[in-house]
DNA sequence: ATTAGCACTCGAAAGGGAAGAGTGCTAACA
DNA sequence: TGTTAGCACTCTTCCCTTTCGAGTGCTAAT
């Protein structure tokens, strides 16, 4: 009980915890010494830390992580959190990744804290249709569509020993012949399985795939999406713009961040502190969920904020959230 | 003398200048007493500020302008500066975004300061192909193809009313009548020239016309990036929360952003502190540079940094920067 | 098991020099 | 008339001390 007031007060205030102010807190009916007695064999058990020998207890992360392993009490969102989670999925337009863009935005807004998305994996997704329009004679631009309606476009210059022609033919057989094959087999197919079909068609085959497969596959798909990173800087624990830079610049790290938000399984996870192995992190909870299409999981939502997180609430509102987001998905 | 000595020193330090320093700077053969009478009438003039009554001096907006109109250097750029912005034009495949995103990278690392650029503005360039793709029976993806190899592409839901085969119907006629004629006029033109054509085609052509407008104008064009939004940490200025957090707030207000670099004439602009009219920039300055294709503007490139910026190593920076994506897009 | 009482600890805030960088002004000098 | 030495004065920064109060741990009593 003493244990819950203290990270309860404590994610409020940001402030030490005395025993006189647990002592007055509804429900509790011990005088301040006892609770002083209880206090010094939590911090004995590790779950309460002090800031220097005469202060306040606030929790250890061990405390925080019995707090969010047996305390976390179910939160009852406002209306108005509910509401503005349900207008992210009010759309005229079928449009996965505007969605994923309006549920990470209202997700940092509704927190006060930085929000990560990865959007659908592209990989994963089937190819419904590849196109090369010519828009000089030496530059063209590839368009790669999926069944998902996710779409990857690039830019290439048209080297001179390869026709146009030779180049729309290509297309051809492998709009034919991959149709609706998952596009990260796509890669080692192109390569092993219709060089020799070509050949009969196309001069240069090795050197047109290779443009081909360049101008497909060499740009990372912008699939990953933050909102509310300035968020950060209205919490009292990042007051000091030392500890600001040295976390900004890991959340800008992408690669990092899609590989600590990748290795996922379903469901939602806490990582709470030195949890998560970044030195830089170590001030920072991180709490991601998963959302799927047809139980199949498409990726993961993210939130990045202090220790000290509001994380009934955040919990409550990121399950609603990623929730209704492979509700919607399915649908589609 | 004196000023252009302030000035140079207070660039590099950040810190008020005293008599005593210039007098022992080379070049300067006084003593600090006929420095300090100088000082005060620069002061008089509006040209220099005091922190408060006895300290040394800095400079005021007044003297930064006098000193970005009459006395910047051309400034020597460093070999590795070189080199790094000419890799930005190392390129194998022909991609104007590439360029765009690898240019705004580059000048934010080589400045230390916040780089913001303005892509090729879509609704100018030419229709060169629209397409619809269907996905479903409900859902399809529109793609449209600029004669710059810019795609723009957005799922929308296919109202029960429409039939696949109208929209497909729609989309020739569209690019039969349209093609080549500039972006920015295809929302008018649509309905205006077309309409008597299709009825006789196709039912229901109001609503059609509507949601492929939808589909392909309702997202903003993403032509926008920024770059080392956190090197803004790193300048003394910024040392106090608040103050990031007010900037913050400024640029990433992106439609705020995009007008103030939208608005501006060929060449190279400086706008220092208060001239940006927004008082959360009172404390910043923005150059901004031009660029373009065959004399033709295209989109801005422009840096956020303290008033207190090495303008003529950044000038030097931007300009060449600038007149670099102009030759290449123009070669393309 | 609980509590009152009390000595003790520590941080935050306020106050007070001392040091030092810098100024403006005056008077002297070339 | 332009330049400079000299000097009193101003203001910030740094450090030390004091005071205040919130909070603790421990002991003894209930």
């Amino acid at each position: 009980m003493i244990l819950q007031v203290i990270i309860d007060e404590f994610i409020q205030s940001a402030q030490p915890i005395g025993s006189r102010a647990i002592s007055k807190k509804e429900g509790i009916s011990y005088s301040p010494a006892t609770i002083r007695n209880e206090m010094a064999d939590l911090e004995e058990l590790g779950y309460l830390e002090k800031t220097h020998s005469s202060s306040g207890r606030i929790p250890s992360e061990k405390g925080y992580r019995f707090y969010v392993d047996h305390m976390l009490l179910p939160f009852h969102l406002s209306e108005k959190d509910q509401k503005l989670i349900s207008a992210v999925f009010d759309y005229e337009y079928v449009d996965f990744e505007q969605v994923v863009q309006k549920s990470v935005e209202v997700l940092s807004d509704l927190t006060n804290y930085t929000s990560i998305i990865l959007g659908p994996e592209v990989f994963e997704a089937r190819l419904k249709q590849l196109q090369i329009i010519q828009l000089s004679k030496t530059s063209a631009v590839a368009i790669l569509v999926t069944n998902k309606g996710h779409v990857e476009h690039r830019s290439f210059t048209i080297p001179a020993e390869i026709s146009g022609s030779d180049l729309e033919k290509l297309v051809n057989i492998l709009n034919e012949k991959f149709y609706n094959i998952p596009i990260i087999q796509l890669h080692s197919r192109m390569q092993v399985e219709i060089g020799n079909i070509l050949n009969s068609y196309i001069t240069n085959v090795n050197l047109a795939l290779k443009y081909l497969h360049g101008a497909l596959f060499s740009q990372q798909p912008d699939n990953y999406y933050m909102s509310g990173m300035t968020n950060m800087l209205l919490q009292p624990e990042f007051n000091d713009v030392e500890k600001v830079h040295s976390i900004y610049s890991i959340i800008e790290k992408e690669d990092l961040m899609i590989n600590l938000l990748r290795a996922t399984e379903q469901g939602l996870k806490i990582s709470i502190g030195q949890e998560n192995k970044i030195d830089e992190m170590q001030d920072l909870s991180l709490i991601k969920a998963t959302y799927s299409l047809s139980g199949e999981q498409l990726g993961t939502i993210a939130l990045l904020g202090p220790k000290r997180m509001d994380y009934s609430r955040v919990v409550s509102l990121i399950n609603l959230l990623s929730n209704q987001m492979s509700k919607t998905f399915t649908d589609w």
